[in-house]
DNA sequence: ATTTTTAACTGATCTATGTCAGTTTTTCTA
DNA sequence: TAGAAAAACTGACATAGATCAGTTAAAAAT
């Protein structure tokens, strides 16, 4: 088990189409008309649900793909020659992943599915060869990758200056946040990520983890109730998030 | 002092052009035949040189240009709603900077002359327009973006699990890779940057970084003098960098 | 249902690096 | 060229979070 899936679990047909996809407005998809939306469709294959644990693609195969998340969630990681893994991101519905991999055209990470999630597949040579027609989807591609740059650009800020109590505080307002937009509750959520992951996402251990929410829940701002969380005073979480006084 | 710079000071002509410029093949110019070239020289402003201390562009301005370094060295940096500083990035000639600001299209980070510098401008909308006619430089665009993503990363993992001294050793081995590349020697080189701003960067202090450049030049890794940095083993260091026994 | 395994939590210590305080060196300025 | 200001270095001490060692709780497996 864990091993990358094969092509032929990603099926060239589906009743769904990008047209009525309700994470239109979050997808690459993002104000293209009737008719662009189904050129798109064209390129785009769906694929039967992945279960937990399977890898999406592993750090070294060749890059062919990006894929945009349907349903459910993923981690991306890097393994470092010694052997450590570093998990450098978690993706939810809407969010498009893989495009890192196009500078040496091998995978620089690998997507581990998080829970039972679907996701669409497009051939990154197609992308490109539509977004010369679609100057809409040719900004969008851009867009996405520039975005990902400013997220990672934060997550340096996070690593290189927050203590652990603003990290978790920072990564729960982030949470919230993507929820919110995705149409989720933003005060209420279930973590797909064990503590183990989060801490190595935020470079804590474990046990800060564990200690860190629990005195969040002590200090009446969230409840933790196991992979549930609560938000209950984003006003004082984000100022926490933010950092030393000002 | 430390303003941005005023549009006036960008020439609209020099007499260096794309075609005799050596930094061809690190720059986006990369395996553009001769007719391409002109076409991207003919959207390209060449900058008087810039001093020490300018800020080329800065947080929160209109997204317009993106940039790519001709001679010298720069800093791009992020600060937070608390006023901290983050150094997100160290840029050297060849390099292509800006792209981050497609997404909102507004300015995420500033960009700080560290020595005397010179830039070539490109307005983006033209390089975007001139995306479309040449292949070659879609996908370089791509790829600078998708490179800068992979680049982050490995400072998530850098800062996320290295001590200090991985950290430095990194660094170090990162800028004698760059400057190979760059035809500038491997071994021996000037920080452009002051202790300040590399501690910045990793995570450390200023105090941590000087108490290990002198224990890195004690086990006789390095030697430095001042800004002058020597690497004495390279295997070694890379050895250092790699971290955790293995 | 019961056992096994894994994840999460908690307390007691240790340590790498931060903080503070001062000196030396370098760079800037007049 | 001297004097001021900034950067770099070094030592003494403090501390946030790691590590270690266990307990408790929740999934998985039988």
């Amino acid at each position: 088990m864990n091993q990358t899936i094969p092509a032929q679990n990603i099926s060239a047909h589906s009743d769904q189409h990008c047209c009525n996809c309700n994470l239109h407005s979050l997808c690459m998809a993002v104000s293209l008309d009737m008719t662009e939306l189904s050129k798109l469709d064209d390129i785009v294959d769906r694929s039967k649900p992945l279960s937990k644990g399977q890898t999406l693609s592993a750090q070294g195969d060749k890059f062919q793909s990006v894929y945009a998340i349907k349903t459910g969630s993923v981690k991306t990681y890097t393994t470092s020659c010694s052997g450590e893994e570093q998990i450098t991101g978690f993706y939810f519905p809407g969010d498009l992943i893989g495009l890192n991999g196009i500078d040496t055209g091998i995978c620089p990470d690998s997507i581990k599915i998080l829970e039972t999630t679907t996701v669409c597949q497009v051939q990154f040579e197609q992308l490109d060869m539509l977004s010369v027609e679609l100057p809409k989807l040719r900004r969008q591609l851009l867009k996405t990758m520039s975005k990902e740059i400013c997220n990672e650009q934060h997550m340096l800020q996070l690593l290189a200056k927050k203590n652990a109590d603003e990290r978790i505080a920072t990564f729960l307002i982030r949470l919230s946040n993507r929820f919110k937009v995705r149409g989720f509750s933003e005060s209420r959520f279930r973590l797909s990520m064990s503590r183990h992951e989060i801490g190595n996402y935020l470079g804590l251990t474990v046990e800060t983890v564990s200690r860190v929410l629990t005195r969040l829940q002590k200090n009446g701002l969230i409840t933790v109730e196991n992979k549930e969380i609560e938000i209950l005073d984003s006003k004082a979480l984000l100022k926490l998030s933010n950092g030393k006084e000002d």
